[in-house]
DNA sequence: AAAACTCCTCTTTTT
DNA sequence: GAGGAGTTTT
């Protein structure tokens, strides 16, 4: 009984995935199969049907975001609390058992936690230390970060090197880098998967306790796993073997992140007996999307064999068109937005705009303005990467953990304390000679140091902190305020940045100071507010999970997509290949591929040859349309005057105002026939679309 | 200590 | 072509 509500409107393949509880599972998902709702209705099958505890059940996503919308489904689904259950990234699991475990590996419970912009600047700290060229910084960061992706610590790279040149270096720089997280009694974000590791492999009684603990897992986008996060999951589900991995090895696209792609042999390896499902009825896309779309991502190699189908059958073929330059295709691409919506079938929410590289959209945002369309482009500098907000954090951090060298020299001058480099180096080296902290060290220098104007600021800064790590602050809301008032802070921002502080602060009201420092650094950015009417304009990598009914993917050139950074290696053109893919199977109905002949990257104009992707599918599965460029600018018109008739007669036409006597005012989207037997689609803010014939209304033309 | 100047770089990115 | 960082100038 309970089995039929819970896989209700579930096809066959769907429900077998959810019932099958015996072993390991492996499901194979296409695009659009439906694998988040699997996953959730499982979850409430394991709790409703098989009585798990939903604390018992440990869910892993790929992102935040991902989590929170697993979270309110299950919640949906059971309508029981999800709060405490473990379902989220395995980055946030891992946090979770840290801060109740580290102490068994001889670290302190009130860890920092260290982005890529903190692990920068210590990188940097120590290449000028260390007299190494300062640039390779950013190489060196993302170094470190795969080594530890793949579960090699410092030690272990030192003994695996006969290494030369930049390797040696490295491996210095590493050793150190790591020394000084533990003396700083900072984590970096790989280190919360390394150490969870190591924690498990050096006590086996904790591994023992957080294995009892759980008695089904489910990971979600399991290609995107590093090694060292397949280790950590090894570890946990090796007794039982309950567990189910969802994957879609075709949407694989992080790879320069650490992912692994032979995780999932691995899984198959290390349990036997695992069991397939393919999810391969996509409920999202249209055939003849499905079929450019698989068109492409047949050319890769290597591949699950996957055949996605749909009864969505038919459809719009996919659109290409090919224009002279990057500004006539975004004029084009508003243009088309801008007659769908005035149609009325589409809500301008209902569009995006994918690319390869960020750089791409600006022409975009241009010929969306000018045309007057709402839009907003996603992925830009994440609301807790601002300068103003890491900085006002890392006042944060030094309160909680002392130790924090980085947060320390971010805002040890900031504002300004009249501390010169000299002054400076004398308190690194003073931290250094005696092995404590750079807080510690300020306060020893300030001990037998004679007055001056430095002293008493430094003092001043010394007796802040103090006092916030000691004073229990009922939230980290009124700790923020006070640390931004009275550091004086505030002073040296103008008032943008003293806004974003506010808001930094208003949603830190009531939280936990320590929850609020573990949110901020495990999340990426604010939870969009996403509501409202706009075309969404971003990266393919960000387009990844979500779907529009109408996609438009640009710059489809050679040296765009595929980015010509990344068409060396055999796989990084498949990477691309895949890119392409994911960026294709986001759209319901309607895609359009463009590209130009002429694109601005930096600095100068490029010539552009299309992509070597179009190839796979102009042929069979793409309508060309052609542009107002060419020599049939006839066959554009006539299509333009279907949407905006100009006939004498004709009161109302696309895009004007009327104001309705019960319904207020609306925009006009559509105009059918002319003089006293026009009717009008009308979108009225509240009550939507309304389709009104003009002679029986009382219409006010404003 | 701020302003001016030069140099450099410039995929994709979640945690 | 713009933003960031580091260096030199005032």
């Amino acid at each position: 009984m309970i089995k039929e509500i819970l896989t209700h409107g579930l096809n066959p393949q769907q429900k077998e995935a959810i019932l099958y509880t015996k072993g390991p599972l492996f499901i194979l998902a296409g695009a659009g199969s439906g694998k988040t709702k699997v996953i959730a209705h499982k979850f409430s099958y394991l709790v409703n049907a098989k009585g798990l505890h939903t604390d018992s059940v440990f869910t892993v996503t790929f992102t935040n975001k991902a989590a929170e919308e697993m979270k309110a489904r299950i919640r949906n689904l059971l309508e029981k609390d999800t709060n405490s259950c473990w379902i989220g990234t395995l980055h946030s699991h891992c946090n979770r058992i840290l801060r109740k475990e580290i102490k068994s590996l001889g670290h302190t419970n009130n860890f920092s936690i260290y982005d890529e912009d903190d692990q920068c600047n210590l990188v940097r700290h120590i290449l000028k230390e260390f007299k190494i060229h300062e640039a390779l910084f950013k190489g060196i960061v993302s170094r470190i970060s795969s080594l530890k992706s793949s579960l090699i610590g410092p030690d272990k790279f030192l003994s695996s090197g006969d290494g030369f040149g930049f390797d040696e270096k490295l491996a210095k720089v590493y050793v150190r880098y790591q020394d000084e997280l533990r003396k700083g009694n900072a984590l970096d974000h790989d280190d919360l998967i390394m150490l969870t590791v190591e924690l498990f492999e050096k006590k086996p009684k904790v591994l023992e306790k957080y294995q009892g603990m759980f008695s089904y897992f489910l990971v979600d986008d399991f290609q995107d796993t590093t090694r060292a996060q397949y280790c950590l999951l090894k570890l946990l589900i090796s007794t039982h073997k309950k567990a189910c991995v969802v994957c879609d090895d075709d949407q694989f696209i992080y790879r320069m992140r650490g992912a692994d792609i032979h995780n999932i042999g691995s899984f198959e390896d290390d349990f036997p007996g695992t069991k397939v499902i393919k999810l391969e009825q996509s409920y999202r896309s249209t055939q003849n999307i499905l079929n450019a779309a698989g068109a492409v991502i047949a050319q890769n190699h290597g591949r699950r064999s996957k055949n996605l189908w749909t009864k969505k059958d038919g459809g719009d073929k996919v659109f290409h068109c090919w224009f002279h330059t990057c500004e006539e295709e975004a004029k084009h691409i508003a243009k088309v937005i801008k007659e769908l919506y005035l149609k009325g079938r589409y809500d301008y929410k209902d569009f995006a705009v994918f690319y390869r590289v960020n750089l791409e959209a600006r022409v975009l945002e241009d010929a969306l303005c000018h045309e007057g369309l709402p839009f907003r482009v996603l992925g830009n500098v994440s609301f807790y990467h601002r300068k103003e907000i890491k900085d006002v954090v890392a006042y944060m951090r030094l309160s909680v953990n002392h130790g924090d060298n980085v947060s320390l020299r971010r805002i040890i001058n900031c504002p300004s304390r009249g501390i010169n480099s000299v002054l400076l180096s004398r308190i690194e080296q003073e931290a250094k000679r005696r092995s404590i902290s750079l807080f510690d060290a300020i306060k020893a220098t300030l001990r037998d140091s004679p007055a001056s104007a430095v002293k008493d600021s430094l003092t001043e800064f010394v007796k802040l902190i103090e006092h916030f790590s000691s004073l229990k602050c009922r939230s980290a809301a009124e700790m923020l305020r006070n640390l931004f008032d009275k550091s004086g802070y505030a002073k040296t921002l103008d008032e943008d940045r003293v806004r974003n502080v506010e808001e930094l602060i208003s949603s830190a009201e009531g939280k936990d100071i320590k929850d609020f420092l573990d949110h901020i650094s495990l999340c990426t950015g604010m939870d969009e507010i996403a509501a409202g009417d706009y075309i969404s304009l971003m990266t393919l990598h960000n387009a990844k999970g979500l779907e529009f009914p109408v996609v438009f993917i640009i710059g489809l050139e050679e040296g765009v997509l595929p980015y010509c950074k990344a068409m060396e290696g055999k796989d990084e053109i498949t990477e691309e290949r895949r890119l392409f893919y994911v960026g294709m199977t986001r759209s319901r109905d309607i895609l359009w591929l463009t590209g130009a002949s002429k694109r601005k990257l930096y600095a100068k104009v490029q010539d552009q040859e299309p992509s070597r992707f179009l190839k796979d599918i102009i042929k069979n599965c793409c309508e060309c349309v052609e542009t107002i460029t060419t020599h049939h600018a006839t066959k554009q018109e006539t299509v333009k005057r279907q949407v905006v008739p100009k006939h004498a007669f004709a009161l109302y036409s696309a895009g004007s105002r009327v104001k309705h006597p019960t319904w207020g005012v609306g925009v006009v989207r559509d105009c059918y026939g002319d003089g006293d037997d026009q009717k009008i689609t009308v979108n009225f803010p509240i009550i939507g679309l309304k389709r009104i014939a003009i002679k029986f209304v009382n219409l006010e033309k404003i």
